[in-house]
DNA sequence: GGTAGAATGTTATAACGTTGCAGGAGTCAA
DNA sequence: TTGACTCCTGCAACGTTATAACATTCTACC
């Protein structure tokens, strides 16, 4: 399945954290960077507002050209950056697209990190996927100590395959 | 977890595909092809042949080192060979490391591709995760139809918990 | 042979990410 | 408050991964 062309999908879906959310993100990883013995600096909290401010995973580079709104910022700044809040459980990479995105979940921290594509308008939306029995399978059939998972899922969104497609 | 220092951990665990299973993935791939509508070519036969001869996944530019023992190989060409394979359900693409496999699990097209990665010792195993779980949550929770899904799992091999690392 | 579509060749460049080093900013103990 | 330590940041250069754009060749089929 191939995406429709732009023409036919030129819309949003993900919603932008609001004023209230991010205060509370906030207050949630500067309290989180403390027990990992992390700081909270202001690179990483620019980075967190940027990516729970945008509509959807954001890249990189993307990233770098607004980090600053007058100056410029050079990589390595906001991978670090984006690696902290990784590690702190705050956001994920979407290794399939070379994007980031403020974690939705922070109730499970590191939780398995699953993700809903739709290849039809590019949403993208973070969901709880029950993976316990693939976990026991793990244990059986591999004796593998599971550390991190992640699952990324292909396909169409319900307004896509009803022929409405709403997300980005 | 950070992985062992390089000097514990040199061996390779991978096996590279014997003769009789690369004579046998080539029929099957051929038939693949040729049902898919595609060509099975010489570019394509070379890139899976290099996958399955590979002590474990391999990144685009390796191949493109060595795709043609005398000559020079540009980067489309050897793109566009994995991006056949890909399609054809013959390899994989595994993204959080920029690298590729030939699949394991020809008996089911299109299957879950599900990697176990060692984060010390380096191996990378293909397993078949029981997903059905997660495909029901998915149509139930959000509507979405499912068309592909990859899995990835970072953890520790048996033999790295036990000590004695045996992966790549 | 003629033609259409698939596949490949070629050149250039975009996009993504890392290394290495110098120096700033907290923290802690003496 | 001094020094030592560690975490973090700035910056330049470089390395890696992937695609755009267009020309050409191959293959199947009429």
């Amino acid at each position: 399945m191939k995406p429709h062309d732009s023409t036919s999908c030129d819309h949003h879906a993900w919603t932008p954290a609001t004023k209230a959310e991010m205060k509370a993100a906030f207050a949630a990883a500067q309290q989180r960077a403390e027990t990992a013995g992390l700081r909270w600096t202001n690179q990483r909290a620019r980075a967190l507002e940027m990516l729970m401010q945008a509509h959807g995973p954001v890249k990189a580079y993307d990233l770098i050209a607004e980090f600053q709104p007058g100056g410029r910022t050079t990589p390595p700044t906001v991978y670090r950056a984006l690696d902290a809040l990784v590690e702190l459980g705050l956001a994920h990479k979407i290794s399939s697209m070379n994007a980031y995105v403020a974690c939705t979940r922070h109730a499970h921290p590191h939780h398995a990190a699953s993700f809903l594509f739709c290849d039809c308008c590019g949403s993208v939306e973070e969901f709880e996927a029950p993976v316990g029995e693939v976990v026991n399978a793990i244990k059986a059939q591999s004796a593998f100590h599971l550390n991190e998972m992640t699952l990324e899922v292909h396909g169409l969104c319900a307004p896509c395959q009803a022929g409405h497609p709403t997300g980005r």
